[in-house]
DNA sequence: TGTACATCAGTGAACGCGCGTTCACTGATGTAC
DNA sequence: TGTACATCAGTGAACGCGCGTTCACTGATGTAC
């Protein structure tokens, strides 16, 4: 027989880890959910994250020792979602004739379907805390290079040094973040709004490449 | 005689309207101070900007009806620097030579200078308060078209649609951001980092007006 | 399989603290005569 | 110039509130025998 009434603790899931883990994950999803309007990390409160994953504030220490903590999962999680879409970017045959229109769209694509992640990354990016602010600079940094060791594959790059290749990179990398941010403030439903950001950001990563296709580097 | 205590509510200046704009004046200065570190505004509380500016919480509302109300001005000011920055700029006479690299160099000097104003606007742009966000994409857009329409006025942009050049300020704007926020994030004393800064977005500027120069709309 | 004990995720009450906001006030400065 | 009154920037106390953190606790699940 049943008990009459449900345990205090109860939860659904069948062991101990699995209930635990579950609520971990309410935490880090109640978090993001929060910053979906105005609030950035800092305004959270622990309070209300516990509340909103539905345990009592004391339970958030179970979990983990401060919010800050919280962040930096958070941080790991997002730039997981983005290397993700790197490699499905990567991987994925595109047609050679529109090459950057297709692979803008799709990057986009992925921002869409993984919204929370990439908005979090895009509000702690300057306005985060210390260590918050440097771990996702040092994964920017990071994914730039790759970018810029890509970059060295693909024919016509002959002339243009390692360190210049870079700054191409950077240039790419920043156009896309700010089409990101861009599609991040669109309603995903507003398909003409989204077309537009598509079509300015392709032509402007076209304007970039060919900028590198008659740069010489250390020529003028 | 003066008198023997000096009375409770006693400021410097001769008469009460310049003791009042005195004080209105700490308040904004309190808070863009206290944005140095980690905080972004919305971390900022209104007891600790009005004791940093020496006067009583109850005060602060003689001058602003709520701290998003102070916001709103630190925003105004703040492009007001900017604008006045990108007019010393346009009429400073700069040698046709080394155009580009002396420009981000001056830009970057008056960034410096003006340090608390750029790095409001560098926090606020992703992070603020959505009215506080609009109104510096706003300000950032404006910008935006000045500069499409200095470059329509540059010799060799011919064969590039307004919309085009456009799109080349945005690039241009978004290289420029990114190297204002890396010097607000380094040492001013580290006159190397800094020398490595305007070297850098000197090249990507050159790379992108490279592109921009043999771009021709419409075409591919 | 059944029993006795250990583990530990989640509870609920309590704490001291800084917050924004209100209020009646004070007294120096400004103004009208 | 001198006097009487108005203005109002700044005061200080008070308020209710949500915060992060602590603590002893409960009771379902896990484990050893």
């Amino acid at each position: 027989m049943p008990p009459r009434h449900p345990p205090s603790n109860a939860r659904p899931g069948r062991s101990r880890d699995e209930r635990k883990s579950r609520t971990r994950r309410a935490l880090l999803d109640a978090a993001l959910e929060q910053m979906r309007g105005e609030h950035g990390f800092s305004d959270l409160s622990l309070r209300e994250v516990a509340k909103s994953a539905g345990v009592v504030p004391a339970a958030f220490y179970r979990h983990f020792p401060s919010m800050e903590a919280l962040g930096m999962v958070l941080v790991d999680e997002s730039f997981a979602t983005l290397r993700q879409t790197m490699r499905n970017l990567r991987t994925t045959r595109l047609p050679t004739k529109h090459v950057v229109r297709k692979s803008v769209e799709t990057f986009l694509g992925y921002v869409q379907e993984h919204e929370l992640h990439f908005r979090f990354i895009a509000k702690e990016r300057y306005g985060g805390s210390t260590p918050i602010r440097m771990a996702i600079r040092q994964e920017v940094r990071l994914f730039t290079s790759e970018l810029a060791t890509d970059l060295a594959r693909t024919p016509g790059t002959g002339k243009v040094s390692s360190g210049d290749l870079r700054l191409i990179a950077g240039l790419i990398v920043q156009t896309v973040s700010l089409a990101t941010e861009l599609v991040l403030d669109t309603d995903p439903g507003d398909l003409d709004a989204i077309t537009q950001i598509v079509d300015d950001t392709d032509r402007q990563l076209r304007i970039v490449l060919a900028g590198a296709s008659v740069w010489k580097s250390e020529g003028e």
